[in-house]
DNA sequence: TGTACATCAGTGAACGCGCGTTCACTGATGTAC
DNA sequence: TGTACATCAGTGAACGCGCGTTCACTGATGTAC
């Protein structure tokens, strides 16, 4: 069963990818190692030959998760926008979007963790707020002028946005089995918003 | 060891009573049966004569926890107001409160129990999602008009306010321990934008 | 009203189970000569 | 380059533990006569 550096390296990776889903999507507590491991191609064993503990793992899910998020917003940022589109409404159309709802595994990582960090250590916490930190930045930098909210910062407004799509998300994802119309309405409703405080903000028409 | 009726409905509530606090607060997962039970200052055998399973004891924890923060809303409602204040301006400073974020155990079960709710079954989602809609009716009969969101309705001011609400919150707590300033500025700023917002949908000058 | 018996909430030990973790073992990889 | 040996990722059984749940038992409550 030997196995070289660089495919133990890989292998390693695998487990973080499996573990950096499967944590998302269902929690911490609700995956165990032998799921885990199997998933990732392994018996159970094998796990402690990269992480010294779940705990562990947990704590570089948080890393990598929140890693992924960010480079995943700056590729997205680069994609060239439509005629008349903004890449802060496109951003919000997404996240606004019942397949990102649905797609815990892959979306959103403040939303789909935000649960279990609070009961994890002070490492992932610390490295869900440095992830916090970076969403906030990436998101200010979208917004348009304010000129008719000059007491709010860029930054303040970004912090409040960012809580409103993570507030309409998870409320959304906890009606969507036995109240779909109304989690459906819950992301319309934040979406709608969220787009006129920015005209209001903006002092511009509104243009619906 | 025999128990009159009444007595047993009275331990059968200080279960369900424990729990309310105890799963709000920590996860359902989280809190055993032995510990829920001694809580409640039984042993962990009794469980079985108030309820068939623990799932059956969390569904009915998610109704009685939206119907008590439900009746605790109505009652706050009942304050008289201070000059110059408003009863939605109140709720918001409550909401977004240091207090509130770490008194989860009392907190708004929206956000204490979102995580558990979208996890557990059919039917202890429809509670919550009961409990959604008349947390959002309430806060709709607070709103302001607003004249200059004509195309936003009541109910989608309500809903995107709750969101913002629960975001807010849920981030806060997600960084309360490893970034305890971060924490604070989430609810400063979700504040502070809710109340600009609200102002700036009503078309009247801010008075800040 | 008094007595005998059924009821059933509460006790606490026990059950099976899956969990995180440990361990002896395997065998290809990597290293020393 | 070839050979002998050390390394260590992967295997899968086993460990102790706490979980949700079951069970035989207790004894005051509630009921029938």
């Amino acid at each position: 069963m030997g196995v070289s550096k660089e495919q133990a390296v890989l292998n390693r990776q695998a487990i973080l990818d499996s573990a950096v889903r499967l944590f998302r999507e269902r929690g911490v507590d609700a995956v165990g190692l032998v799921e885990l491991m199997k998933d990732a191609g392994f018996t159970q064993g094998g796990f402690y030959n990269h992480f010294s503990s779940k705990q562990a793992l947990a704590t570089e899910v948080v890393g990598a998760a929140l890693q992924e998020a960010g480079e995943q917003l700056a590729t997205d940022l680069e994609q060239p926008l439509a005629a008349g589109e903004d890449a802060l409404t496109r951003q919000l159309a997404y996240y606004f979007s019942a397949g990102h709802r649905d797609d815990i595994a892959h979306g959103c990582p403040l939303a789909g963790l935000s649960g279990d960090v609070a009961r994890l250590g002070g490492e992932a916490q610390q490295r869900f707020a440095a992830g916090l930190e970076n969403t906030i930045a990436a998101f200010g930098a979208l917004l348009p002028p304010a000129p008719k909210t000059p007491q709010l910062g860029e930054r303040e407004r970004a912090i409040a946005l960012y809580s409103q799509m993570v507030g309409a998300l998870v409320l959304s994802r906890s009606v969507s089995e036995a109240a779909p119309e109304l989690s459906e309405e819950i992301l319309r409703a934040a979406q709608h918003d969220a787009l006129a405080t920015l005209t209001l903000q903006a002092g511009r028409h509104r243009r619906d």
